[in-house]
DNA sequence: GAGTTCCTGTACCGAACGGTACATTTGTGT
DNA sequence: ACACAAATGTACCGTTCGGTACAGGAACTC
């Protein structure tokens, strides 16, 4: 019996899922759009999700908060070499977000009232991105006070530049905002390096 | 004859048309939101906006689009003390999007299908503004390409100012990052300030 | 005060919405 | 091969969507 690969589907449908609320907002993504995003009809989309488009956002949020906790909040976390940490953020978001062509859906979820059912999914993901940044900023002798403001600037930038990239249909303006709040968060490890010797 | 009230009407519901538009997103905003949002029943609103909710999209847009003109831009491309001009656009701005509880339509409309269809006013407007802050700075005697980053910098960080309060539901956060960035702009018109004597 | 023009509320349209029911297909364990 | 459960496509539910038609009301002209 086992798995039975109901997970398994469930679990492949997320990212179309994910990519069609991206595309069209919660309210714009109808189960039509949904279905013909995932190839699944209507039948096996409520087979999955009981739930409907609010639980398949769940699961789409559910999904993101995962590889965010995987690939850009841990490593951050355990970082020995902060600024080497914080380059391969800025490498990774950068893919990510597709050079800002890819919208950050918890971000938009946040903007208008159709996100209200989600509000703490939200609140905590940036939440944690601005505390794993401001950590790794810590253990490179940033003080604190001034490690959660440059982490609360740069999850601010790159939130802005993807807004900025995709109004300006420009990748390049992404490109250069994320390499200034970059240099940015160097230059701070930078500052207070060696004014702490061991 | 003359005006005959009709675009006196037309021209205050789209206060209330804005509004809803920025709750609810462009698919969200239904004509039973909007017409509640404006006291204007169907017929009314059809009167005044034959093309439909894109027509009143359209109005709302162009309604900002005079705004930010009139407020924003105009005072910055016509500066004559730079730091005083930067300064007193931070001000409206925040007051405009009260402190971040407020959405910039212009930019959620950029991040997802259904703003396809202004996607020109939509490149206009940020192009403008950034171009705006640019030739203040410039005036400042900061270099153009300096300039034109730091204000693509600065009308970036204000969105993402923007996406960051909203999600934590916390002004301060917007009113951290646009301190920031607005010292930033004073910082660098100070630095060339004396560089380059008359 | 009649005539005309604009404005507005109501009723209504077909289409699409989110969601359900169910018969059928598909796959698997024994 | 058989039985059984999960997965699926289709038809359909009531509701709401954006949009239209239109009759009556207000307001202005003469």
């Amino acid at each position: 019996m086992k798995t039975r690969r109901a997970l398994t589907d469930r679990a492949s449908a997320v990212p179309a899922l994910a990519e069609a609320f991206r595309e069209h907002g919660f309210e714009g993504a109808s189960l039509t759009v949904l279905s013909q995003a995932t190839g699944l009809g209507k039948g096996s989309l409520y087979n999955f999700f009981p739930g409907g488009k609010e639980e398949m956002m769940e699961a789409v949020l559910a999904d993101i908060d995962h590889w965010f906790a995987e690939s850009i909040f841990l490593p951050l976390e355990r970082a020995e070499d902060p600024a080497q940490a914080i380059a391969s953020m800025f490498e990774d978001v950068t893919a990510y977000f597709r050079s800002g062509r890819r919208v950050c859906l918890v971000g938009c979820l946040g903007l208008n009232t159709s996100g209200a059912a989600f509000a703490v999914t939200i609140r905590d993901y940036f939440a944690r991105w601005i505390s794993a940044i401001a950590q790794c900023l810590e253990v490179g002798k940033v003080p604190p006070d001034a490690a959660r403001q440059l982490a609360e600037e740069a999850v601010s930038g790159i939130q802005g530049a993807i807004v900025l990239a995709r109004a300006l249909e420009d990748e390049t303006t992404f490109h250069r905002i994320l390499r200034r709040q970059h240099s940015t968060l160097t230059d701070a490890i930078g500052a207070w390096a060696g004014s702490q010797a061991p």
